[in-house]
DNA sequence: CTCCAGGACAAGC
DNA sequence: GCTTGTCATGGA
C-alpha cells in the first residue's frame, strides 16, 4: 500500500503550497474553526464578512447572544455557534487573547484543556492546535477518512486511533501536518465535488465517485 | 425536491 | 460503550 508520506508528496507536488489557514489573524482563525463545524466554508465566509470589524474578542464577549447569532446566521447552527464562540472566547481571555502565551503550554496539556471547553471537539481542537497554536496534531476530518478509505487503508472509527496511526507514519512536524491537511481539503474540492473530473487525479483515488451516503460507515 | 458541507453534544439503550 | 436526534443555512 502507498506509504502515507508518499500521499503527501504526490499532493504537494500536484497542488503546491496551500498557505493555510485562510485568516487575517489568529483569533479570526479560531473563530473560523468553530463556524466551519459541519458547514461549507463559503457559508463561513459570509458569517465572517457579516462580523467585519466586530471580529474581535471584546466584541464577541460583550455583544448580546441573540445579536451575535443573527450575524453568524449564514454559517448554520447559529444559536449553538454563537454560544460556542462566547464560551471559547471566555477561555481565551484567561491568556489575554494572546496566542503566544497559549503556545508556551505543554502540547498535550493544551489539547486536553481545549477539549474540556464545551463546543470544542477533537477535530476543532486539532485545527486550533495546528493553525493557531503551532502544536503538531494531525487533523482527522470527513475528507481525511474518505481519502484514506478510498486508498485502501483500514480507517479506525475512533478519532485518536486514526490520528495516531497517521502521525506514527510521519515526522512530527507542525508544518507538515499543516500542509497535509490543507492539501487533503484542496484535493477534495478539486476532485471530489459534485461533478467528477478525476481524469488526472494525482492519487488515482477516484474518491469523487463516492457519495457521502456511501461512506457513512467510516465517519 | 433531495443531498451535502473542515462536528459536537446529549439522551437513550 | 454504541446509536440516534438535534442543531440550520446556502449551494448544487
Amino acid at each position: 500500500m502507498l506509504p502515507i508520506k508518499n500521499i503527501f508528496d504526490h499532493l504537494y507536488q500536484y497542488y503546491g503550497e496551500q498557505h493555510w489557514w485562510p485568516a487575517d489573524s489568529p483569533y479570526e482563525m479560531l473563530v473560523g474553526s468553530i463556524l466551519t463545524q459541519n458547514t461549507n466554508w463559503q457559508n463561513v465566509e459570509k458569517a465572517l464578512t457579516n462580523l467585519g470589524d466586530n471580529l474581535n474578542p471584546n466584541y464577541i464577549l460583550n455583544v448580546a447572544l441573540f445579536e451575535l447569532a443573527q450575524q453568524i446566521r449564514p454559517s448554520g447552527y447559529y444559536n449553538q455557534k454563537a454560544e460556542r464562540l462566547k464560551i471559547f472566547t471566555s477561555w481565551f481571555a484567561r491568556y489575554h487573547f494572546d496566542p503566544d502565551t497559549v503556545q508556551q503550554m505543554d502540547a498535550d496539556q493544551l489539547r486536553l484543556e481545549l477539549l474540556s471547553i464545551k463546543g470544542i471537539g477533537k477535530e476543532t481542537a486539532d485545527c486550533m492546535l495546528i493553525y493557531a497554536f503551532n502544536k503538531p496534531f494531525f487533523i482527522i476530518d470527513a475528507y481525511t477518512r474518505r481519502l484514506f478509505h478510498r486508498l485502501g487503508y483500514h480507517v479506525p472509527l475512533n478519532y485518536d486511533n486514526f490520528r495516531i496511526l497517521i502521525e506514527s507514519q510521519l515526522p512530527r512536524s507542525v508544518q507538515l501536518f499543516n500542509e497535509f491537511h490543507a492539501l487533503i481539503i484542496k484535493h477534495n474540492k478539486v476532485f471530489c465535488s459534485a461533478k467528477p473530473k478525476c481524469h488526472h487525479c494525482p492519487l488515482d483515488s477516484m474518491c469523487c465517485f463516492l457519495k457521502k451516503s456511501d461512506i457513512n460507515h467510516i465517519l
